[in-house]
DNA sequence: TCTGGGGTCCTAGGACCC
DNA sequence: TCTGGGGTCCTAGGACCC
């Protein structure tokens, strides 16, 4: 397995770009007030900044660095080639960002896999890297595992190629701290040094049992395993996506509902976008929000059938919030969209699925049923058309129609076992023979 | 003016079903 | 009179990764 990873890699392509930037601290990230560092240049991490500090900080440390909030669409067309080239070598690539992935050398076509081998094709790879690019340096690794070839192109980064010889393996990670292994953060590797573990020699003395009674069932397990360098992961060259979100922090608390409602709406927007340019739809909608005083809230609801619709989305992210206390200030925000179906729905309505709905005060009513009714679930009822649910509890469930032949007031409400009040949803699309 | 953004995976409790 | 067992889906939160 090889591991290949690119030295500070967005500030490395800023300062591909701009050669007044060579040899200088260079720092990318948010640049707002409340933004953090997602890459420094290896002339910035000697003042002390690293990646996720607040830019605040790194500035602190070293004023006079470049401050750039990057250029994702250059960072992306430098991956591509990079990438390309390791699938030239093998089949079987994995990235696992922009600026790493995984390749399979048991598919690279290579004579043999012994240290000799591997070490010239890494040296090799590292030369094309670096002439593709215009000059960036990757780290790469090379082991039996995954988890074997990722710490090795840790080891001695930038610019750097290590292998680990089979059988080596455990003793490479007996001295090592804890925190090498990928799922110890900071919470598990506190747990862990409170009964006195801090290496890796000190995880293998601990016994499965103990490891899942410290960890939980997966974690403990998996770290067991870990800790003695068995790690049968494959390469996996195509992962689905499970989710899209956007979220965004803002320079200052919000405290204004409908400015809120209105940034929420947009994000909608853009998830919808992104789903549609994937041709994915999905059936959960979440919203988060991180209060001021960072304490991070998350609400969810899940349709009936998956949508990809931004009028959909941005109602039932909206109808989330409004159950929500936000006095005191709101510093994030953000929609995102789970449950994905790799099909799209059928787009019954043309361009008028997408028309902006209003948001309107809700009702209340008494009463009591069996059919579940989430917000945001279409609905329809024989007075007054198609809808979509706003509220419901207690029996009774509240219903904003859009069409046009709405009765006057913004919404209904309805016992929710009223007969004519029912789930719509689109028609079963036909095949060719009918059936 | 401490603390990003886009993700994945896991857990735990409750509803619901057979 | 006193309370099954297993499975799935949903929600909320948390840890972690780059």
């Amino acid at each position: 397995m090889l591991h290949l990873d690119l030295d500070a890699f967005f500030a490395a392509v800023e300062q591909r770009d701009k050669p007044s930037l060579r040899g200088k601290p260079v720092v990318v990230g948010g640049v707002g007030g409340r933004g953090v560092v997602s890459t420094a240049s290896y002339e910035a991490r000697v003042y002390g900044v690293r990646s996720a500090m607040s830019t605040r900080e790194a500035r602190s440390r070293c004023p006079h660095a470049a401050f750039l909030s990057g250029r994702f669409h250059a960072y992306r067309e430098t991956s591509r080639q990079v990438m390309g080239l390791l699938r030239a070598a093998s089949p079987l690539v994995e990235p696992l960002s922009l600026d790493e992935a995984f390749v399979d050398l048991a598919h690279a076509g290579l004579p043999d896999l012994s240290v000799e081998t591997v070490t010239a094709f890494a040296e090799d790879l590292r030369a094309r890297v670096m002439e593709a690019t215009g000059g960036l340096t990757a780290s790469v690794g090379i082991g039996t595992s995954k988890f074997i070839a990722k710490v090795a192109s840790d080891l001695r980064k930038p610019d750097a190629l290590v292998v680990v010889a089979p059988g080596t393996e455990r003793d490479l990670l007996r001295p090592m701290d804890v925190r090498v292994i990928p799922g110890v953060g900071p919470a598990t590797a506190e747990r862990m040094r409170r009964v006195g573990i801090h290496t890796v020699e000190q995880l293998e003395a601990v016994s499965e049992d103990e490891m899942v009674r410290l960890l939980g069932n997966a974690h403990g397990h998996w770290l067991y395993s870990l800790a003695r360098a068995e790690d049968d992961r494959p390469v996996v060259a195509e992962r689905e996506a499970k989710s899209v979100s956007v979220e965004g922090t803002y320079d200052t608390d919000l405290t204004d509902r409908k400015l809120m409602e209105s940034l929420l709406t947009r994000q909608a927007n853009e998830v919808a976008g992104r789903l549609r340019k994937g041709g994915l739809s999905g059936r959960t909608v979440t919203i988060k929000v991180r209060l001021h005083d960072f304490t991070t809230l998350s609400r969810s609801s899940t349709l009936p059938s998956p949508t990809d619709s931004a009028a959909t989305i941005a109602r039932l992210a909206r109808t989330l919030l409004a159950d929500l206390d936000t006095t005191g200030g709101v510093r994030l925000l953000g929609v995102g969209v789970s449950g994905l179906a790799d099909w799209v729905q059928e787009d019954l309505f043309g361009e008028a699925a997408e028309e902006e709905v209003e948001v309107l005060p809700e009702v209340e009513v008494p009463h009591h049923s069996r059919r579940t009714w989430a917000p945001g679930m279409d609905v329809e009822h024989a007075e007054h058309g198609r809808g979509w649910v706003w509220g419901s509890g207690r029996g009774v469930v509240t219903v904003r129609f859009e069409t046009a032949s709405t009765p006057p007031g913004p919404v209904r409400s309805f016992k929710d076992d009223d007969p004519d009040l029912t789930p719509w949803r689109p028609p079963e699309p036909e095949d060719e023979d009918g059936t």
